[in-house]
DNA sequence: GTGAAAGCGCTAACAC
DNA sequence: GTGTTAGCGCTTTCAC
């Protein structure tokens, strides 16, 4: 009755493997296992069974299979943006589907109400694994699904409240870098501008560009800029770091937002005059004048490493918590090398 | 003895309805209707359930909700990219969301096999409906699953060997636009370089721009240079189009790989005095010298026009087959608008 | 209003 | 080797 009830509702009922086993004239088992692969089938029942499944066209049920199992095959990805340049996920998705692993991606969107609704959701579909590039400041609402053996690994930031497998960039080694490579080019008068200090990355980078000043003897007045990456905010960080009295030579962008802001800010002529290195690789940072130099993060590597910590965890619930650092690298082009 | 099993292998058994329907001393029922909200639940049968659920930390699993109720909620996009500037699959996200669907997203890479993997897999998920930018060039396999009531919506390109609802730029007027845009600026060899008519927006491309050569009377040789998207290539084709006896004094690009080889191709100075208008959006396009003057495709529209064809085609199956056309929008920046 | 029982489509015991 | 049976965790008839 249910069947004909959905029947006449105008969707087609699929076959399943009762009907294949029906028309194979075989025993829904032997059905399962032909599209199981499983060798111990007799060729001649085969035969039958997948000339059953043509004439049918029928596909197997991946929902029920996974209710049955208890595995999904699939893990899920919930960074902050999909849709954008986003190497760690593109490394993800390659490392995922070279371990026969499908990859459910979805957007927080910078949003912390989103961000939970969707790792709920992942876990409320029992995906094998999560990766998330955490944006919220609070994750202890996670404790009941770890506690509960569900694989979870943090990319680019720790999470706060639950103890969890983490990969990210030496972001203090960095900032440290980039100081360095405009110091030896002579410059004495380095600023930074960056992301909001509310931001883990932020803080680190931020710290880490204050300790550096310190080793080199020099003072942090007027020199570095935290906060939100807005026109206004970026502008006015710009004209305190460059106007004053003792103007900055050059300049330490905290990410590529701050740096594709402050281009902005600057317009051709003036970003061409200004030594410049930026955290984080920029799209089409080659076709730029002067090219860009950056301290690119190793992106696929962190990509592949959160896949790989998420495949050890899910071997071994057990197994004690680990987190990754992985080193950055600086791209020397051209804007970071302009004399003072 | 299946869960003793499963418990000694270290994984923590989660609790189910019946756990919680046990703990809170009510049936199996009335747990449903409470994680369902279920409005004629008793409010004394509610604050017991809920406090059953806090106590477990039950969290419902969505794999079997979905087998008994046939539906997932989740729609499935298949495009070339993710985890690349996709503004389309973007406003996909976006609009799903706000219609309460899942996204499941995956990269077919430019890859047929990898292609109908992902797709059959998607179909073997009983996914609600998928949306598909397709790659391959055939996709009668898909037959059988169209006629077993699956969703599908093609985007950017039609697909051929089935017949579905499709949306998609106006590829002709878009090169139309950039050949008058020049035209009008003085230009009168214009050439054309983009990717190979073995694609077929690359098709529409060619043959739109020889249409607007011939309209004007000029004749086709050495202007035209179809083809694949690789260094080589695109510099022979230069050649041939800007050194010639009669070299074009004006380009257009075929897409957005065209544009950005053309670009290193030519290197900084050469680009500068270069007349050039690109079909697709470019990132940083605001920042190169001369900033791109482009042929830029409505995205956010096609990927919100994408889900609402998906979403009227899962409400009404025998709706009729539609293709919805989106108008494209010239950029002027200051590269179109170079002198002859 | 609530509760018992059937069943979504599949896989895994177990006997044959 | 193959067939029968139970059951994954949930929703949904139906009687109460």
């Amino acid at each position: 009755m249910t069947r004909a009830r959905r029947e006449s509702a105008g969707r087609p009922r699929r076959p399943t493997m009762v009907d294949v086993a029906r028309e194979a004239g075989v025993a829904l088992r032997t059905v399962s296992r032909v599209v199981n692969n499983d060798p111990t089938v007799g060729p001649e029942y085969v035969t039958k069974v997948e000339a059953a499944i043509a004439a049918l066209n029928y596909r197997p049920d991946d929902r029920a299979r996974q209710l049955r199992t208890g595995v999904t095959g699939t893990i899920g990805a919930a960074v902050r943006r999909i849709a954008e340049v986003n190497p760690e996920l593109a490394a993800i998705e390659r490392t995922a589907r070279d371990s026969g692993l499908t990859l459910l991606a979805a957007s927080t969107d910078f949003d912390e109400a989103r961000e939970r609704d969707i790792l709920i959701s992942m876990c409320r579909q029992r995906l094998d694994g999560i990766i998330v590039e955490p944006f919220g400041e609070n994750h202890a609402y996670l404790q009941p699904e770890l506690d509960a053996g569900m694989p979870l690994v943090a990319m680019d930031r720790p999470m706060s409240g639950v103890s969890v497998d983490c990969v990210m960039s030496d972001n203090a080694s960095g900032i440290g870098i980039a100081f360095h490579h405009l110091h030896r080019h002579g410059h004495r008068r380095i600023a930074y501008i960056g992301d909001s200090e509310r931001v883990f990355s932020g803080r680190e980078r931020a710290a880490a560009f204050r300790a550096a000043l310190r080793a080199h003897g020099e003072g942090v007045e007027g020199l570095v800029h935290p906060g939100e990456i807005t026109a206004e905010r970026v502008a006015a960080a710009l004209e305190t770091a460059l106007r004053g009295p003792e103007p900055a030579t050059a300049l330490v962008t905290g990410n590529m937002d701050t740096t594709l802001t402050v281009l902005r800010q600057l317009g051709p002529q003036a970003a061409a005059r200004l030594a410049l290195v930026g955290f984080d690789e920029v799209p089409l940072a080659d076709l730029l004048q002067p090219a860009l130099t950056v301290v690119a993060q190793q992106t696929a590597e962190i990509g592949r490493t959160a896949v790989e910590l998420l495949r050890a965890r899910m071997a071994d619930p057990a197994r004690p918590v680990q987190t990754v650092v992985v080193p950055v690298a600086l791209k020397v082009r051209g804007s970071g090398e302009l004399p003072a």
